[in-house]
DNA sequence: GGCGATCTGCGACTAAGTCACATTCAGCCG
DNA sequence: CGGCTGAATGTGACTTAGTCGCAGATCGCC
């Protein structure tokens, strides 16, 4: 893992990312400036990995990484993604229950992070009413994900739920561009039951499919399909 | 739901049951008892659903009540169960979070729970450490928890899930006393699959089977079918 | 003993995942 | 240009899980 100190300079410009950090208490925002530093990660670069001891909370400045988990048996789910303004939840999760990370984080683009050592983590949870406020926001909304997910996961088709990921892809009718086997991967299924499910709607005329790409031709049908299936 | 506001009396004493609350600084302590009252519910009754708003922190003194997520097909998953000494963590998760309970909560026997009124959790939280420390420790866990079952629900096989249960629910050969339907339920399945699992394991000669309960004749059998699925 | 509610058993069917292997395609190298 | 290689995709047979409909068994209760 390649990491870079940031260089002085307009460092502690860092804060504005976080709107609800900006009515941080003055006694806290030093603190917090004093006691952070910043990381770069370059996309495809490995965050932390199951099992992994986790010394620092994260704040996301720039760029996406994927939070995913690998299971005994080898099959994979994406749990969530990490984007600019958010913090790295299950890195508060592993500081406060003081476990290990259940999951694992992948840079997707390269990567700008502040960290924050754990010491001064846990000073600003007792010291700053808005720290904790922020902290516990994004940590609670994270465990309804969750449990939402876990929901999905388990009792929704697999055709509405690969309906929905198509149809939240193709913005403004751009195609798709990514592999059966990585799509299989974020729906926590495998290739070849979406593979077939995207035949299905080619020969249907609802997307038209090409190597590495996919392109939505009927989104009614899939908004349709999606709908359907609670 | 019926609701008893205990008499003082003793009332008390009540904090003896939960050991990491002991430490607790005096002033907080009396904060605690002067703004927390005794809540009863019977067995059967539904402590909240899901989409309620939650306004008093949550401490289990006696009983136990389970979690569950249902699903817009009505499917249910049990997410986890709240016994003596537990805090009910959906509902930290909503008094921090200020959002409202992703499950529900239904009395699996009688309960005796503390309930204590959000300003005075949040005012406890702002003030004293050893309330932090205990409330936190708990609720950092959950995350964990909602990812592992996550994983274990979607990728583990029916009949390993199925034997772990019935293993940890017959300890010293107790027969265990429950309908088929309602152990599909708790594993967040349905009741064919479980009843043909079992009805395979009689005639096996791994278990005995009766109406509403089962008891475990070759427990190595089950302890093996456990392990070996991931 | 009879009755109703609940629990259990079973068969046929669909959805999803696994396994093994064939086919297609893009990029590269000579 | 042609052929090679590895990744991506297509396909069929099979297993596991869940759904649906209904039959049969059993318990508590009058």
């Amino acid at each position: 893992m390649t990491r870079y100190i940031g260089a002085p300079g307009h460092w502690r410009d860092w804060v504005t990312h976080f709107p609800a950090l900006a009515r941080l208490e003055p006694a806290a925002r030093e603190e917090l400036l004093d006691n952070s530093f910043e990381v770069r990660l370059a996309a495809g670069e490995i965050g932390y990995r199951e099992g992994d001891a986790c010394n620092n909370f994260i704040l996301r400045i720039d760029g996406w990484s994927r939070i995913q988990r690998l299971s005994a048996n080898g099959r994979e789910v994406l749990l969530y993604r990490v984007g600019p303004g958010d913090s790295c939840v299950l890195t508060t999760s592993c500081l406060l229950g003081v476990s290990r990370y259940p999951a694992a984080s992948t840079a997707e683009t390269d990567l700008r992070e502040v960290a924050i050592a754990g010491a001064t983590f846990r000073t600003l949870l007792n010291t700053s009413d808005v720290f904790r406020q922020f902290v516990f926001e994004h940590y609670g909304r994270l465990l309804s994900d969750m449990i939402a997910l876990l929901d999905e996961l388990k009792f929704r088709r697999l055709d509405a739920r690969l309906a929905d990921l198509v149809l939240a892809r193709t913005d403004g009718g751009s195609p798709v561009e990514d592999t059966q086997s990585r799509i299989a991967t974020d729906l926590g299924s495998t290739r070849e039951p979406v593979g077939r499910i995207l035949k299905q709607w080619e020969r249907k005329g609802w997307i038209t499919l090409a190597r590495g790409r996919l392109e939505v031709v009927d989104r009614e049908a899939l908004t349709a399909l999606a709908a359907d299936q609670g």
